[in-house]
DNA sequence: TCGAAGATTGTCT
DNA sequence: GACAATCTTCGAG
């Protein structure tokens, strides 16, 4: 098993540390049992002025832990259905964080389907935001917790090299759509899949 | 295989 | 009262 990520990690540029997340193993560890799985898939959210951060909105109750140090978990919940996880960095001063959108399962693959109910598939128990959290048992009391130890972490993976790294605009917002700040192992087949309004999105 | 729409609740205007 | 960093189901092609 790798060690376990450094704060220091995290206190970065928000798109370096996303694209250096990708490889890297987020663990969860609850009285059910432990389970991990490789990032293949994230997307930065950089400050007041990225108006598709929640942070847009300024210092509130749901956005305490972006205003927190760099290394840990904010987790929100959405569509009054499902929770989300992000990783807090920090890009001086600015209230940043970068949400964890993909996984390919390694630890605990039997219990992720218990939560995730048995009729899914391999390939759909951790291609989004919102099935991961299910999988690994996120849920709201982890929010503001250290990524430094149990129940979550996260630890050293696979480097993964540049050429494999693919860069999009951002998934499921309708402000700042067009910045790229996704980042993608690509061919990975656990990678949620792009929907068509990605399609008129500038290169650049 | 793809696109459209509903679910359901915390948060902010 | 509107809307959201999503997922699932359902119907058409």
């Amino acid at each position: 098993m790798g060690r376990i990520l450094p704060r220091n990690f995290y206190d970065r540029e928000t798109e370096v540390v996303a694209r250096d997340l990708l490889g890297a193993v987020l663990e969860t560890a609850t009285p059910h049992g432990r389970t991990s799985g490789m990032i293949v898939e994230t997307e930065a959210y950089i400050g007041e002025h990225d108006a598709a951060c929640h942070a847009a909105a300024g210092r509130t109750q749901r956005t305490e832990p972006l205003y927190g140090k760099p290394g840990l978990a904010y987790v929100y919940f959405i569509y009054g259905v499902h929770w989300c996880v992000n990783a807090v960095t920090r890009r001086e001063g600015l209230p940043s964080a970068v949400l964890i959108r993909a996984l390919e399962p390694l630890d605990g693959v039997e219990l992720m389907r218990t939560r995730r109910g048995t009729r899914a598939r391999d390939t759909d128990l951790t291609n989004g935001p919102g099935k991961l959290c299910a999988a690994l048992g996120i849920d709201g009391s982890m929010n503001g917790l250290s990524l430094q130890h149990r129940p979550i972490a996260i630890r050293e993976g696979e480097s993964i090299p540049a050429e494999k790294i693919e860069t999009t605009a951002r998934i499921g917002i309708t402000r700042a759509a067009d910045w790229q700040l996704r980042y993608l192992v690509r061919g990975n087949p656990w990678v949620s899949r792009t929907p068509k309004a990605l399609r008129n999105a500038p290169p650049e």
